[in-house]
DNA sequence: ATGTGTTTAAAACGTAAGTTTGAAAGCTTT
DNA sequence: AAAGCTTTCAAACTTACGTTTTAAACACAT
């Protein structure tokens, strides 16, 4: 390493300026302008715009699984009885926080980018995640699944994708959401204290009574009918 | 108007491709190509590529909320006994699918544009909507008050932000999602009946109990205390 | 039919982007 | 200290974008 880590300095810039304007609206000369490194020392070291953003997710999305895949399999050993819905959710709370130890990296920048995976997905990142991270996730799922098995899977999967929109969204956008609350409401508030609002409101959700039969699908009460 | 009107053709494509790959994304080359008009023509009607995203939303932002507040106009006319959450959202359901109309233009689309509005709002676009339709979700908001007192508005106002990103998440990836629970589950859905799923999910979020206090902030429970 | 205002058309302009290049500078190893 | 690889740097290249321009085509009233 010649400088004190030129690739270090460019994930962090990029981190960061990603997380405030999105992925195509954040040049490159803002990225290396802002990291104070030559503007060919991204695609010198990461090969191109594409690969730096993949490299920007798994600089926080590998400590991430791996704790969860950690996490998960600890509990899996011990055997205990299944986990509530609230405790699935928490556990994810926990290890996101865990996360953060690095610099000045406030939270909300984590999860905003977190969200611009979903929302500005180009392609090659959802596929690159998936392929990386997708296993863990259907790992997760089963254990939803689990922790409520009365609901139907059809309704369940969709109550899962409920979840993660009311997540991602409240999280990319979570920094003009806060900017309207201060001024609207004159409260402060943390990513992490959003975060924890959010997991009464999911966990009460996924808990409602199932409609499946009410929009005309499969029977969704089968509790005392063979 | 010349042809089958230009403007249409022109809104008609960029409003699809703004759905499909954001507003940076799509360049005015790709809307007039598909639309089968003149490069210039976008600049020539519209003026900018920031006034065609404004007028994108206006088409069917502006009836929506127009049907909308005649609906609020003649429940509070009425001034029958305060909705409940389940009519307040089955009422939002009821009025988007009532503006469809509009060629084959799929629900999902119009949903997505909504999603996007929030989460790659451009500065221009936030202050454009806000300054034409913040009234009347204002308004909705105050019902939404009306229907569960017992929330304080701070997470009130986060809890709506959770149901617009189920909603906008859920409905923005439709089309992906729905082939999914084809060949996972063999069932089919249409948007609507994933709409009507969502009703009773965000219902029951809304109506957890509340943890403002947990959280370390206002206190939330002052039920019987002074 | 002719003139006038409107709409379409093709081409060019200026800008900003990602990427590439080749030489200079820095490190490491011998 | 010299050789050899790695990293930095300034500059140029290529491409794609939004926008502007100028002229032609069109619609319609007189």
């Amino acid at each position: 390493m010649a400088q004190i880590d030129t690739v270090e300095r460019i994930l962090d810039a990029a981190e960061v300026l990603f997380a405030e304007k999105g992925f195509a609206e954040t040049s490159l000369r803002l990225i290396t302008s802002k990291a104070k490194v030559n503007l060919a020392a991204v695609n010198y070291h990461f090969g191109s715009k594409k690969s730096l953003i993949q490299a920007v997710f798994s600089r926080f999305l590998e400590p991430l699984c791996a704790n969860l895949e950690e996490e998960l399999d600890r509990l899996a050993s011990v055997g205990g009885p299944a986990l509530t819905l609230e405790q699935l959710l928490e556990m994810l709370v926990q290890q996101t926080l865990a996360v953060k130890p690095r610099s000045g990296n406030d939270l909300s920048i984590f999860m905003r980018l977190l969200g611009l995976s979903f929302s500005q997905s180009q392609g090659h990142l959802r596929r690159y995640l998936n392929e990386l991270y997708g296993h863990v996730f259907h790992r997760y799922m089963l254990l939803l699944h689990k922790a409520a098995p009365e609901i139907e899977p059809v309704e369940l999967f969709w109550r899962v994708h409920f979840m993660i929109g009311a997540a991602s969204f409240s999280m990319s956008g979570i920094k003009a959401l806060r900017a309207i609350v201060e001024t609207e409401y004159q409260v402060h508030m943390t990513t992490e204290q959003v975060l924890r609002l959010m997991v009464p409101f999911l966990a009460a959700g996924m808990r409602a009574d199932s409609v499946l039969d009410v929009v005309g699908m499969q029977p969704a009460i089968k509790k005392n009918t063979p």
